[in-house]
DNA sequence: ATTATCTATAGATCTATAGATAATGC
DNA sequence: ATTATCTATAGATCTATAGATAATGC
């Protein structure tokens, strides 16, 4: 009920709540929520300021500037991604599961991506991230393209992958996993989504309903493994 | 070489070709560049007129504000795809040829980003599109993944189209004809992708490889009728 | 003493309007 | 007279810095 006592001068507007989290993560949730909404350059530090409850100058104190904020929410928004496809990787080096490989990864990253507050996702669809200032986190999210080409030329038909070859394959597995950023704008993604969208990943590969079957229950096999 | 004979007062910059462009055109070529690259909000008024070699206040003369500069844009972005749209179907009432018609229709709608000038089709991605102000836009948007929703049901495989439910299928298809503007973020998409991804768009409705090379096959011949 | 805030503000924008001006066209 | 531009500017921002202040912690 009342604030934490911590040390610093009281805010203006002291929050409601016990204030659980630090300061900066309150920022970087308050940006996050308005950058996804209205942008980079139509969110203001005044209004991320007021939304968390405190004068547009303090902002300066925990970060450098509006730059700053953006660039620790691109990378907590691959980050886990990046992270579970390495674990897959690891665990995955035969042409055999990686069918099931795949469908794990698009699973994981719809599920991340639907849980990230704020869809925070969106964020690397502002045309501001394609300013070299963001390279890093450009990089980081072509390593995820990467992986979901290599697993995709795996898993898919010879045909299938000589015809669309794998960066192609690539880039049309991971814009087929991001849909989920577009359902979140118009409705709650359910927990069949991600199931579709994994499933969808091996269609698209050339994979028939029962090798999708198949590597669906393979999936949870290796998740296990995890 | 020299200005065309046009009454008004000379521009302080005038352009060195014979500005074969209506004013008008010019501005929203210059800001359809600009906004794809910057993003709205970055965009100010003065760098459109720059660009076009005129001076900011200038604008104001051809247009209220920023905001009809965007809309004209957004409009000018689906509305060919949408016509498109309604000429394939008006063309293809039976099931037997459902899967041409998604495959033409993919077709078009990929060669028509493709093709538009700056890659204008990325508009629809800023936040700001998610304003009301932008409520007819997004209206022929969804006019567009209905068409796709009601093709792909009628194309896919009743498994799929059962497991996936039309609507998810049409979020599903739309998206996955909207990755070459990703592509042309990072390089120029050539003849082959728009191939590649309208049949990326039949597998995922589970269609055959031979299905597939019998929808292209018809696509030409429907694209000959309309 | 340290920390986290506050107030105040400089300097740099940005949008949109008002009114002047330099062409053409009748 | 009409058209398409120009110059000038009001009024409203917005970012970031400087320096003061009100807590805690030793």
């Amino acid at each position: 009920m009342a604030q934490q006592a911590r040390p610093g001068r009281p805010r203006h507007a002291p929050g409601s709540g016990p204030a659980t989290a630090t300061p900066r993560e309150q920022i970087l949730d308050a940006a996050a929520a308005l950058f996804a909404e209205r942008g980079f350059a139509a969110t203001t530090t005044r209004l991320i300021a007021e939304r968390v409850g405190i004068r547009q100058a303090s902002l300066y104190y925990h970060f450098a500037g509006k730059d700053e904020l953006l660039i620790e929410l691109l990378h907590t928004s691959v980050r886990p991604s990046l992270e579970a496809v390495r674990r897959i990787e690891a665990l995955v080096p035969d042409r055999a599961t990686a069918a099931a490989a795949l469908y794990l990864l698009a699973l994981i990253d719809v599920e991340t991506l639907s849980r990230t507050p704020h869809n925070v996702g969106t964020l690397y669809l502002l045309p501001e991230v394609q300013h070299e200032r963001y390279d890093s986190f450009r990089a980081e999210r072509q390593e995820l393209q990467d992986a979901y080409s290599r697993l995709g030329a795996q898993a898919a038909w010879p045909a299938v992958r000589d015809g669309t070859g794998p960066q192609r394959l690539g880039e049309l597995l991971i814009q087929l996993t991001e849909v989920v950023i577009q359902i979140r704008r118009s409705r709650e993604p359910d927990n069949t989504d991600a199931q579709t969208i994994a499933a969808s990943c091996l269609r698209l590969c050339g994979c028939s309903q029962p090798e999708i079957d198949q590597a669906r229950s393979e999936a949870g096999d290796l998740l296990a493994r995890t």
